[in-house]
DNA sequence: AGTTTATGTCAGTATTGTTGACATTCCAAG
DNA sequence: CTTGGAATGTCAACAATACTGACATAAACT
């Protein structure tokens, strides 16, 4: 970017040509794919050694409870954005296998705060360990200049609701 | 950026601390929702109005049919990354239904050789305008620079081979 | 006391993935 | 030419995950 050339109007909105953007649309589809492969590979397992039916809606529950935790079923519903019923039946296959702990409100008893057992933490663990491994390749390859357009471009693709929940969360809801 | 401050070890590297790369699942997470969330919507008012049933699975089907006419079963499988058992029920639904057309190979009659009928790309059409219209909105706020590096993380992102295969859609299959 | 809110549960259905079994077609070795 | 294997595609049954709708319970609010 040093030198940087005269641009001019065509040059500067040759990335909005449909052609680029089916590209890109193309290269979403096949990305996700690959960072959901690990977790989906090591529930799997888990899955095997220890008698469980887990999948992504698991993965993602214990990852939302583990980075917020204490979070009521009503506060992950909005943010997993799934029915209740489905995240109960979710919850509960959890609970019962002792990976998370449900505790009653103090303030309102009618709340549920969701928390990690360490058996939970230490699945949350292995699942979380293998997706930063990969994130962090590609970030690794990519330089941090690419990993600031990566996250410019992918809040600018969120909901508006989405991206309003999404920046609660890193800053620490 | 400008005045570019001098950047020691730590702090060039500050992208990929775990914060940082939790941040970055999270927003890869969010950002695949949105991606997704106009064709599902598409869908579902062409399923209420035609009385069909078509969901995620038929829409990459019909956009991979799209971009390379007359491929076979067997490459969409291996595009897909699915069993052909479980893109032979999405196939049949949209032959049936009159989107896609099923040509038996010339060369070796056991292959199929898809391709959409107008119909299809009608379909095909309202789905991947959405689509881009949400990816060229996202591009647009993002700017040029951003877009570029979006695209070299994602690819960092994919699984080796679906990079090779991507790559390849790429170059026009 | 009556209403609303938060949660949980049950029943039924749809989408999308899986495996297993099988049919068809091609090709190559005997 | 025939036979056996490999490639390709189809059918059937099952599992995971989502959905809707209806209802129960308990707690909070008014």
């Amino acid at each position: 970017m040093e030198h940087a050339p005269y641009i001019n109007r065509a040059d500067s909105l040759l990335y909005l040509t449909d052609e680029q953007l089916r590209q890109g649309i193309e290269a979403m589809f096949f990305a996700y794919r690959g960072f959901t492969s690990d977790p989906d590979r090591i529930l799997s397992d888990f899955n095997e050694t220890h008698g469980a039916n887990y999948g992504r809606a698991h993965h993602r529950a214990i990852h939302f409870i583990n980075c917020a935790p204490g979070t009521t079923v009503n506060n992950l519903l909005n943010i997993l954005g799934v029915t209740k019923q489905s995240l109960n039946r979710v919850l509960r296959a959890l609970i019962e296998d002792g990976l998370v702990e449900s505790r009653v409100g103090r303030m309102d008893r009618r709340e549920r705060h969701l928390h990690l057992t360490p058996e939970g933490r230490a699945l949350e663990q292995r699942l979380s360990d293998a997706q930063r491994a990969r994130m962090r390749d590609a970030y690794r390859q990519a330089g941090p200049q690419a990993v600031a357009g990566f996250r410019t471009v992918l809040e600018a693709m969120m909901d508006p609701n989405m991206r309003h929940a999404f920046t609660q969360i890193q800053d620490g809801s």
